[in-house]
DNA sequence: CTCGCAAAAGTTATTTCATTGCAAAAACCT
DNA sequence: AGGTTTTTGCAATGAAATAACTTTTGCGAG
């Protein structure tokens, strides 16, 4: 199956300096903005607690588990059971603000307002944890085009692909 | 998150008349032929347990938990351990004989030879639970097309939709 | 045939992920 | 402030998957 969440957290730890990392800080910090401006215009409330999962989300930028992110906001504070981390992921998913990784049993922030209706894909490497959110027309068209052609009407997709990223590949 | 495994068996017994169980014996005799052909080329065993793991997946066709197979395994045998029923999926999943269903914590048997460099897309009925696996050529390039772009090395592909399928949109 | 090896299955326990049910507190709205 | 809704706290449990180790089985070589 998917790594444990003591292996993710490790992984996170001694591949820090990968490019999927770079830069995240600068991202995250107007992300996390924006989720402000999106829950206000959707009339939701952004309270702390979902507020320190979706920046932890948006600044690690690798799948993270719930046990790991009540891991991650222990400190400072006081221990975090698990049960209010999912609430906050619901909340955050809700809103399109996040997305579980079905494959890996993990979370992790979106950073393209989820256009519920185009189909989006994850490529999740292997080597680095790192996940790249990619859409393409051709892609949506022809996932639109197989569910026609089926009559099925979707609800959900899970598009998610493990491998290896074109960074981790270079470095051999 | 997906239904649980009670809720997935009683769901199974009060729908068994969809159309997806109909004609399933029939397919499911052929199939598991079909399979044991597969392991003798392959030279790997097709042992009991495994050959009753993937006949009870074929005589369903719906998708089941690895504790819903360990139940349904039990009668008139000694009770089956869930890690026994998670080898022999494994085992399965590697022949490409089943398939995890990563969105339902759940697997399910394959009929088409799981041609490994095709993208095969998993469409669940949230209705009658019910799963059809479709490929085509155009999703096939449009992935291929989509990761080459990426410059990722695509190692697992999970593609799955749930929704409505068109016999339960047509029984309203 | 039987010895010995490797593959498979058994046993028991544990880990990881997720949810239930109910109580307390905080935020919102007059 | 009073009442409502939403959010969080808390304890326990359920469900999925795996770990470590032993026993059994299948099967080929001597």
């Amino acid at each position: 199956m998917a790594r444990t969440a003591a292996e993710r957290l490790q992984h996170e730890a001694s591949q820090g300096s990968c490019a999927h990392a770079v830069r995240q800080e600068e991202k995250a910090a107007r992300a996390l903005a924006q989720a402000e401006a999106i829950c206000r215009a959707h009339g939701v409330r952004l309270t702390p607690i979902r507020r320190k999962v979706l920046e932890t989300l948006y600044t690690t930028h690798k799948p993270l588990g719930a046990y790991d992110l009540a891991e991650a906001l222990e400190p400072g504070g006081r221990r975090i059971a698990p049960i209010t981390v999912y609430r906050a992921l619901d909340f955050l998913i809700e809103q399109g603000l996040a997305h579980r990784l079905a494959s890996q049993n993990a979370y992790i922030a979106t950073f393209q307002g989820d256009s519920s209706h185009e189909a989006t894909a994850f490529l999740i490497c292997e080597e680095c944890g790192g996940v790249d959110e990619v859409t393409s027309s051709a892609l949506t068209e022809t996932m639109a085009n197989l569910l026609n052609a089926e009559g099925f009407r979707a609800h959900t997709k899970v598009l998610e692909v493990t491998g290896r990223c074109a960074h981790c590949q270079d470095a051999h």
